[in-house]
DNA sequence: TTAATTGCAAATGGTTTGCATTGTT
DNA sequence: AACAATGCAAACCATTTGCAATTAA
C-alpha cells in the first residue's frame, strides 16, 4: 500500500505549502479534485506510515502537518483560530510526573493573539 | 438558569469523587439515573458558567474536570488511557512565541506509562 | 495483471436540538 | 404561575466503511 497517487501528492503538497497544520476540510479545498473520503483515508494512512502528524485543537477537528520536522510546538490564535508553529521546546518535563510514572512524550500548546490579529 | 438540580449535583459529585477528568459517558455511568442528553447539556452549561473545565485528549472525546483548581497539567497513560492530574507547572512560555505574538495561556500534556501499568 | 486507491452512499459515534413534560422557585 | 431542566427522538457533523469501478506498478 501507499502508492504515490495524484491525490496523495496533492495532500502532501498542500501541507507543505501551507507551512502550518491544516484541517481535513482545508485540505479538501486546497487539494483540487479529490473526495473528502480520500482526504480522510490518506491522512489516516499517512499518519500510520509516519509521514504526517495530527495536531489536536481543543473543541475542534484535528489538523495535520508533515511529520519529521524537528521537535516543536504550536500556538493557537484565539482570534483568527489559526495554528502556528512555534520552534523550540522549553525542555524536558520528566520531573513533573508523579513517582512511578514514566514520561515518554509531551505536547504543548500556547494560546493567545497572533501578530496579524494584534 | 443553572438551578441546582439533582442531576447537576450528581455530575459535580462524580467529577469531585473521581479526582481526575472524566468523559461524558463515564459521567453517565457514575451519575445514576440521568440521560446522556442531560450530561451533555449540563456539562456545556457548567463549562460556560466556569464551574467545569474541558480537557482535550488527542483522538478521543474530551473529558471534564471541576474548574477552579490551581493551575496544573495532565498525564495520559498510553496503556490504560486514563488521564491523571499533574501538579505544578514548569513556568511561563511567553518567550517561546514568535515576535508580535501575545501568549495568554498554555496547555501541557505529558504522555507515557502510569504507575499502575508499569 | 493485480493489488492498492478512489468515490459514492450508507453507516457510525459523539454531540446538539426541538418539543412536550416535569420540577423549582 | 413562570420559567428552567429533563428525556426522548430526530438532527447534525466529523469520520469511517462497504463496495464496485479505477488506477498505479
Amino acid at each position: 500500500m501507499n502508492r504515490m497517487t495524484e491525490q496523495r501528492r496533492a495532500i502532501l503538497g498542500a501541507l507543505e505549502k501551507a507551512n502550518r497544520p491544516l484541517a481535513p476540510k482545508e485540505l479538501l479545498a486546497r487539494a483540487g479534485n479529490i473526495s473528502l473520503t480520500t482526504v480522510y483515508r490518506n491522512l489516516k494512512n499517512m499518519v500510520a506510515a509516519g509521514s504526517v502528524a495530527p495536531v489536536e485543537v481543543v473543541g475542534q477537528p484535528p489538523r495535520y502537518e508533515v511529520a519529521g520536522l524537528e521537535h516543536h510546538h504550536h500556538f493557537l490564535c484565539e482570534t483568527c483560530d489559526q495554528l502556528y508553529d512555534v520552534p523550540g521546546c522549553p525542555g524536558s518535563f520528566e520531573r513533573l510526573a508523579p513517582e512511578g510514572f514514566t514520561v515518554k512524550g509531551h505536547e504543548l500548546m500556547l494560546t493567545g493573539c497572533c501578530k496579524g490579529c494584534a
